[in-house]
DNA sequence: TGCACGATCTCG
DNA sequence: GAGATCGTGCAT
């Protein structure tokens, strides 16, 4: 299928993360080799007011890249050894991601990060002109449940309730 | 300059 | 239920 355009990414992070359930994630490893995934699980971080969002903190040298214009690739080490894929949205200034929660039978962002090799070098690349990590288009999904995210009960009542969270049935 | 903690996972 | 393990934001 074709590679998603920058247009995909413009919207914002609650809908792209929807729509982002069933697109294939495609890695093209240092030898070539290309693996494909099926993306099943998200969740959407939406802007500084979002107090689950580290863009709550501002802008940083951590958030910065989620302050430019969607498609950019937004990952950070959580835990000091897990590496979280999360993929920018939205216009320029606002700023959004959307993390990855599950590829194919690989649930759970930490577990995401680890298969797909993620590392510093990843943080800002751009995913309609990657050549080593990028979404291409599928069939509109339907069937999918909502949740509230996980592990940001700091975020207070209003933000840790928000059914953010995208799951394929 | 130091410290507490985190969008997690694995093992026991 | 605890440990691994380190970058980040904020206090000092």
């Amino acid at each position: 299928m074709k590679k998603l355009e920058l247009e995909f990414y413009k919207h914002d992070a609650v809908t792209v993360a929807e729509k982002l359930l069933g697109k294939t994630l495609v890695r093209c490893w240092d030898d070539g080799l290309v693996s494909r995934y099926r993306i099943t699980e998200t969740e959407a971080y939406l802007g500084e007011e979002d107090k689950a969002c580290h863009a709550s903190k501002g802008r940083t040298q951590r958030t910065e890249i989620m302050y430019s214009e969607g498609g950019k690739v937004y990952v950070y080490l959580i835990y000091g050894m897990y590496w979280m894929l999360n993929i920018v949205t939205g216009a320029e200034n606002h700023p959004q991601a959307v993390l990855i929660r599950g590829i194919d039978n690989i649930i759970g962002s930490g577990k995401v990060g680890r298969e797909l090799r993620i590392d510093r070098s990843f943080y800002g690349e751009n995913l309609p002109d990657s050549n080593r990590i990028w979404i291409e288009n599928a069939p509109e999904v339907t069937c999918f449940i909502t949740a509230p995210r996980v592990g940001i009960d700091y975020a207070g009542e209003e933000w840790r309730d928000k059914p953010w969270r995208f799951i394929l049935k």
